[in-house]
DNA sequence: CCGCCGTGTCGAACACGTTCAACTTCCCGT
DNA sequence: ACGGGAAGTTGAACGTGTTCGACACGGCGG
């Protein structure tokens, strides 16, 4: 079920200017930085009523929609007082946290039957990107509610965010798989760089996604299967003498920008 | 790099404040989607408190950043009741509006300082986009924190919400004009949709703008450098036998894709 | 002069996300 | 066996954006 959205580019980071309330559920507790987060279970009772909590929160989104489920209704359903669902979750965003694990469990195992079986890049490519968006289909309101809150540069939640960036780098994982199973021949020098790349252009079908308002997504359908031959063409040109210099300005940006 | 284009001030003297939207009032409200929208004043006294509430609302945005501000603070600095605020503004986001508007008109009158001169493209999108960032950059804090409620896609603040198109269609005018006033030399059937990719790319800076942490957004500035002579040079190279079928597959994929 | 009604104005009230001090539960060392 | 304290739990309370019924203003027809 579920999804991961999220936009742009850009460099992860993260002063919190707000109220400061963040916080880093997931994770790892206490970093340095001074993050208000959820607590971690230490015992199976707690354990217990985490789950409680963060299934009862995942049923409601998905039946009511994210800014419909009010975190009263949540506790509520889930028969506990919500101060408590706070003591585990710093806040209502980070019960989506989740989320984004469940989705990229999930793209993994769909994209892992196409990539079992095709060895052309396009194809491998296209495989992963319909994988992604397959996943993510049954929730697309639900997603589309909740965008907003992980478009903001100081979320958590956002993919560039340090905090999502284990779920990030699992995923860019599965774009590097795309490229070296495949038969296609790339640019050396490319070749490192290329999965990030792709992931980037994931983000991007990701954005298009979340806006798509065509029956199905049947546009954003059409933008894969559009983009990757496009895509599959410019990597084969970048081996091209006249598209040397451009790749290589390319790429030289690329690292200019990523920190 | 770090040269930014356009020299900063324009006006001295009087606070050119401007109703900036002025013009599009023909544009009535009431379309068949019943939006929550505010009232259009009526009367002068109306007029007057609708400005005294949204130039009070702009000021507070910019001194304390949108979050910070409540709408309490800017009524009661306003002089008026909160529900006031709510019978001219149909939310706090609507407030936002307004800046938009401004930002474009300076956008506009920084740019044409470059296109007055330049007649190269690349020079004169280089200009383009400078001046975008130049004009925003002031509000960088502010537009990173309300740039979530932007993203949302049902946001009317959204840039491709039916709300916003008379400011995008003004922004693209700008990229349109940076073309046609060029001496580059373009596939005439690549000539009509380029504003349009530029306007997309102009949205992708600003994305990258409001996540970039680096003093000074000097990384945007790099983006900018970078990603201009590579644009211009696959303008130019468009025409190459080699990129021809790309370059028709891209312009029937973006008319696909287009709503 | 009166009464009317659309425009403008008010502020209490509502529902929400979030906080916090107080309470309960229950494991562990003694 | 027991008591101390960490883990877990509670719900009232705070500040927020937003709504709503009531009231004030002012010009116009009678």
């Amino acid at each position: 079920m579920t999804d991961r959205s999220v936009p742009p580019p850009a460099d992860a980071g993260g002063a919190a200017e707000q109220t400061g309330v963040g916080g880093a559920a997931g994770a790892e507790p206490a970093t340095a930085r001074g993050e208000a987060a959820g607590a971690e279970p230490a015992t199976a009772r707690g354990e217990q009523t985490r789950k409680l909590i963060l299934d009862t929160a995942m049923r409601l989104f998905r039946e009511r929609g994210y800014a419909q489920t009010t975190m009263r209704a949540v506790a509520k359903e889930a028969g506990v007082a919500v101060g408590n669902a706070y003591y585990y979750f710093g806040s209502k965003e980070h019960l989506i946290q989740e989320f984004y694990a469940e989705t990229l469990v999930e793209h993994r195992t769909r994209a892992a039957r196409v990539l079992a079986t095709e060895t052309g890049f396009a194809e491998r490519l296209r495989g992963v990107l319909h994988a992604g968006v397959d996943t993510m289909t049954p929730s697309h309101e639900f997603a589309a509610s909740f965008f907003k809150t992980a478009a903001e540069p100081t979320s958590p939640l956002s993919p560039f965010s340090t905090e999502s960036s284990p779920t990030r780098d699992a995923s860019i994982a599965l774009f590097r798989e795309a490229l070296t199973g495949s038969t296609a021949k790339v640019d050396p020098e490319l070749r490192d760089e290329l999965p990030e790349l792709l992931w980037l252009a994931y983000m991007g079908v990701i954005l298009y996604w979340v806006y798509d308002r065509s029956p199905d997504q049947t546009k954003t359908r059409a933008l894969i299967n559009g983009a990757v031959p496009l895509i599959d063409r410019l990597v084969g040109l970048s081996r091209l003498r006249v598209l040397r210099p451009v790749t290589r300005d390319v790429l030289g940006l690329i690292r200019t920008l990523r920190q």
